[in-house]
DNA sequence: TCGGACGTCCCCCGTGCGGGGGACTCGGTT
DNA sequence: AACCGAGTCCCCCGCACGGGGGACGTCCGA
């Protein structure tokens, strides 16, 4: 069985040169056009095409909204394919974070867009070369580590040990029967590590360990 | 003048039938090819090709280790494009953190390698749709915000700022002060907020609102 | 061989902190 | 009217904490 398309794009022009070229295709089905995002949204959710092809910027809704909406609920099968003439990071973002499969320039070839749409119903994604380029670049500072924070690198290896256990809220005698050792020494130790780092007291220590990413926040 | 490739690939049978690939196309030019990871960091930086298409599975020093010494070289030019037959999530990100210009599966139709190394080589990217899929995933999930940490809706709009100024480290002293209040009601607001959310000191809530993001870690 | 860095343990002392009370004002609900 | 939650201020008490000292052993490099 076909492949069903669902068009939403405000220019008919525009529109109907999909559909034609979605009409040389036998195992594509253009199943519906709509121009704005509102009716997108309740095509999708009555005809359940198996791609929707948006454009971002249409009336009512636009393409992000429209994708938000349609992903947000459970029973839906569709995947969305965005459409855009100018691409803008902070709508790849948002496009991405809604779970988009795909999101491509408007300069796409024809046959590439057909192509995107085979791979979007096939549970893949599409993301358009000059936009990945910017996403990678993203994505790789989000993954980087952060840098070495400064004075860190005066601690002793024994006074790392201690700040990451002062991060983690524990106290001076905690520390002691975990490192197995009297708790005077903690205090030695606790002692060194805040006037090394310039810190006033543990309470600074645990926010300095935490801003400058000692501590691995909730693991994605 | 045509695009200049450099191949590495350890199999002498895949090398030759990429080079038959890219001698299809005019203005493609196969100018080396090499069988390790080392050998492909060295010919890179002799020839310095427009694009260097690596195996990440390679002897010597792998496809991914070569992709990290070849970017990491600032006079760099070349661009790299990484091939695997069996995509790992790890590969993907330690890929693009190092700064490949595409991802890409040996499954490829030959036409679209081709394609592959002309948009790599005017500096967009390129990732396989499968791959992409799931990245997307993981990007959507690391611009999620944290999910409200349990116990916090206990709190009153003053016991939250409360808790934010003792998450940036402020002694009850200065928290009085910012607040233009007297320092005995901020030990009332310290000590509700302690007991609401089952904390032993200011310590733990200074971690609690670490980890549960409700201070933003060096912004990205 | 002598230092110096490191890790360990000890004492004193002042104080910020947190728990336990109580009390007052406001605003909104019942 | 009575009530209650939120915000404010006050007192007392115990204690963990942090600064100031000093001391001792080990190991390594000068």
């Amino acid at each position: 069985m076909p492949l069903t398309v669902l068009l939403a794009d405000d220019h008919a022009m525009l529109r109907s040169g999909m559909r034609a070229i979605f009409d040389t295709q036998p195992d594509l089905q253009c199943v519906a056009e709509v121009a704005d995002g509102r009716a997108a949204v309740t095509e999708v959710a009555r005809l359940r095409p198996d791609v929707a092809v948006l454009d971002i910027r249409m009336p009512k809704l636009d393409g992000l909204g429209a994708t938000e909406m349609i992903l947000s609920d459970p029973a839906n099968r569709t995947k969305v394919l965005l459409l855009t003439t100018y691409d803008s990071d902070e709508y790849v973002y948002r496009a991405l974070k809604a779970g988009a499969s795909g999101f491509l320039l408007k300069s796409l070839p024809p046959e590439e867009l057909i192509s995107a749409v085979r791979v979007a119903a096939r549970g893949d994604a599409l993301i358009d070369p000059s936009v990945t380029q910017r996403l990678i670049a993203r994505f790789a500072v989000s993954l980087a580590p952060p840098p070495t924070p400064p004075g860190l690198e005066l601690l002793t290896a024994r006074e790392r040990e201690v700040l990451l256990l002062i991060a983690a809220a524990y106290s001076n005698a905690e520390i002691a029967a975990r490192l197995h050792v009297g708790d005077e020494t903690v205090k030695t130790h606790v002692s060194r590590v805040l006037s090394k780092l310039g810190l006033r007291d543990r309470v600074h220590a645990v926010a300095y360990a935490h801003i400058n990413g000692l501590v691995r926040a909730r693991p994605h």
